[in-house]
DNA sequence: TTGCTGACCGACG
DNA sequence: CCGTCGGCCAGCA
């Protein structure tokens, strides 16, 4: 009965959760949240998955997920040329060059701000 | 069903 | 420092 595609308890469903918990004026990145799940070589699914982001009901603060290294690398996939970088500069976090200033300080790590 | 892709990460030379 | 490769696994033709 049920192969339904709506799991909410699939792997997507738990990466936008965490996503939608990342504070205001924050980010993380796709191998945190990944390892935050358990998954931790599935970094790349992080990624699939805030593709994917757009078919949710709730919005997910996708601009806020970036690579371990603070750079915007999935800016491309917002639609126009550096809506990513206004969205985290609206919030108060300096980018220079698709890199984000201070990456570490701005940086909120699900395994050390959640249980 | 098979094969390729991908918003990543870490290791290697 | 830089380029390349393997692993990870869901979605799609």
């Amino acid at each position: 009965m049920k192969e339904n595609s709506e799991h909410e308890d699939s792997f997507f469903a738990k990466v936008y959760a965490v996503a939608r918990l990342i504070p205001y004026g924050r980010v993380t990145s796709y191998g945190a949240i990944a390892e935050y799940l358990g998954t931790k070589g599935s970094a790349r699914m992080v990624g699939w998955a805030m593709n994917s982001s757009h078919s949710q009901k709730l919005q997910v603060p996708a601009h806020r997920v970036v690579n371990r290294t603070g750079m915007l690398s999935g800016k491309h996939h917002f639609g126009g040329s550096n809506l990513m970088q206004e969205l985290l500069e609206s919030e108060g976090i300096k980018i220079e060059d698709d890199q984000i200033q201070d990456f570490d300080a701005v940086f909120w790590n699900p395994m050390k701000e959640l249980y």
